[in-house]
DNA sequence: CCCAATTAGTTTGATGCCTGAACTTATCGA
DNA sequence: TCGATAAGTTCAGGCATCAAACTAATTGGG
């Protein structure tokens, strides 16, 4: 029950002040009188708490208002494009890829880079990458308010405790390279990109299938990470329990039956280009190879749909390009196993996001941090109350 | 992103005195002092929220602190065990249960009425049991705070939107008996009591099988609700995917393969007693039935300990009696399936509650709510700033 | 027996943030 | 040009916390 803060004035002006952001990137193009509105508070509250977002430089003003009427017009505020931006980095098995969004979200830069990342030489490598994406947001004249790390693997409380496919265990990122981030899994990366800039539903599951199978849970518009930040974990779920055997020692598991390596090894196809082509050309041996892990999927998130409780199901990754053939049976299998489609259904959507959510993901989650408590951003970042504005 | 919202003095009074509160709740006997250390509010601060508390007979002041050294001794205070009382009523499905526990968690009076409620009279005799249960309450001279129903079903914001046994579909047991109630399923509030009352675990699945399996999943010492409030819903999930067809229209359902019913079928049981004397005399016949449940249960668990992460499962209900014939091959399953022992073991233990949980995590729900927000049940309870002290 | 040291709890003035109301600024329509 | 309407600012007032001074109670040593 000990764990929980005292609270003061301070902590009042925190919460309005994220409160009056998180409405001003809601609603682009609202007055400080609209804010106020949709806020609760009062003008006066939020005139002043305006000013501080302005002068940190988080909300900058717009033109007058268009509207019909009597009245005087108010003034648009906005997120200010010339503020603080994240950058997001994702160390993929065989490529690191780097990402720079401004504080509405919108990318300003990106790179990706192949290599192969199973080697010691892993960090002197993404720490050039890191100082080449740095020295880009430079160029472009913007501050860089965070960096955001997406890896493939179990991250609890910033600190990577395994990532089998980078043959990582207890890496301390921030110790490695020198500097503080927000690391994360990059499944769950995915899913709050797609929270983020997806389909703009506030619950679903977000299952993406490249080597292994990834799951991110976005339950109230907030990413469920369980106890100990191992939440949605997915791929070892039981599907089949007198199966085939799998790596991890179960039989049957969610990834040995409907990975991306068991679709292929079923449809004889050498790539996911091929196994698409096949497809598309309407290849027996293809389509039932996708029917087959469509059911499995359906076994393991049925589980998860009734577990949660959650509505959707977004499909991501790989499952993204197989969703035409992947959808029909998918949908069938939860509809048969989850009760509550009785009388309210479970919908399946494809990812709006490409490959580069997981990075865009990370790179959002620094603005989204600087956005949930701008008063800590503004403390940390402008430490004097320098009223450097040029009026 | 709205939803949130605007903060004032007031906030910040309404967190501290539930910090305070909650200080005094885990630490019994601490001063004012003590409890300014523990909250890392000021002593004038503590002081003022603690008088306020001890006008709304929330919590009472006791002895002088014993304690060597020298200084002043501190004066004692605790929850007032003469402060609001939490009333708790079963709806089971042939019988009713009541339940009344003071600030503490203490029980003051129970009761249980057996008969048959899938009938449309059970509204009738449900408002006469509260009503005696509310006679007894103000026999013994103490205040009742509320009221929690707990019900077999699927409860959404008070709704009781499915309760298959008791035949109820979509009642509104506040608009049915003319008074307003938290309204819970059954095997959450039993999770609940074993969270404040059993085993001091912060994170758990608590697992009881009776006529269905219910679970209720306690993540941080909060329980997890999912999005419409039907998180935890374990009964059906596919452990054994072509196995035999459960009532649900699925194959191969949790509650279909280790369900009370399935277990008794299995060893030639009659009842839940004649198994246990059967399993105590080492009958084989006994203890692979229960060996066989244990695997499957031990399938739809690791489902749950991989989901959400959870490190440890409390067997609750009929389980509770079965437990020192379940434990061993449920662990040994657990191990097989979930990835995450290897670094940190899964604990499963045997609920310290017998059946009366649910009626319990009920009335303690009362309480919980009222020392969750002081201020609140301040201002319900006690409309006027009405100094009546004594002094 | 008295006094210094120590700890508990209260009183008081200062600070910071929000509020409400009055006020200034801006725009439309007649 | 004036009245109505709306945006945004200014300022006194309220309220909860805090820091520090103060009172109260208790021990132990001279």
């Amino acid at each position: 029950m000990i764990g929980t803060r005292p609270a003061g004035q301070h902590t009042v002006r925190q919460h309005n002040a994220a409160l009056v952001l998180g409405a001003i990137a809601d609603g682009p193009g609202t007055s400080r009188a609209g804010l106020a509105a949709a806020t609760g508070l009062t003008k006066a509250t939020v005139s002043t708490v305006v000013d501080r977002l302005i002068a940190a430089d988080l909300v900058a003003e717009g033109e007058p208002e268009q509207r019909v009427g009597p009245g005087r017009r108010g003034t648009v505020v906005s997120l200010s494009p010339t503020g603080p931006h994240g950058l997001g980095i994702e160390i993929g098995v065989d490529y690191l890829a780097s990402c720079l969004v401004d504080p509405t979200g919108t990318v300003r830069a990106q790179e990706v880079r192949y290599a192969d990342n199973r080697t010691p030489r892993v960090f002197q490598r993404v720490s050039a990458f890191l100082r080449k994406a740095r020295k880009q947001a430079e160029a472009l004249g913007v501050p860089v308010g965070g960096v955001g790390i997406a890896v493939p693997g179990l991250v609890e409380s910033g600190l990577v405790r395994l990532a089998p496919n980078l043959g990582w265990r207890d890496v301390d990122l921030a110790d490695r390279l020198g500097e503080t981030f927000t690391v994360a899994n990059e499944a769950n990366f995915a899913a709050l990109a797609e929270l983020w800039h997806g389909s703009a539903l506030p619950d679903f599951v977000h299952v993406s299938g490249e080597i292994g199978i990834g799951a991110g849970i976005v339950l109230d518009r907030a990413l469920f990470e369980g106890v100990r930040g191992a939440g949605g974990e997915i791929g070892h779920l039981p599907v089949a329990p007198d199966g085939p055997p799998c790596s991890c020692g179960a039989n049957g598991c969610l990834e040995r039956m409907a990975g991306q390596e068991e679709i292929l090894r079923l449809a004889g196809a050498e790539s996911v280009d091929d196994l698409v082509s096949a497809l598309e050309s309407g290849d027996d041996t293809a389509v039932s190879a996708v029917t087959t892990a469509a059911g499995h999927l359906g076994v393991g998130l049925s589980t998860v749909v009734n577990l949660m409780d959650v509505p959707a199901v977004v499909l991501g990754g790989t499952y993204a390009r197989l969703e035409p053939w992947l959808r029909e049976p998918l949908l069938a299998e939860l509809e048969r196993r989850v009760p509550s489609t009785a009388w309210s259904p479970v919908r399946v959507v494809r990812s709006a996001l490409g490959t580069g959510a997981a990075v865009r993901g990370a790179a959002g989650s620094v603005i989204r941090g600087i956005l949930a408590d701008p008063e800590h951003y503004l403390t940390t970042h402008w430490p004097s109350d320098q009223d450097a504005q040029g009026h």
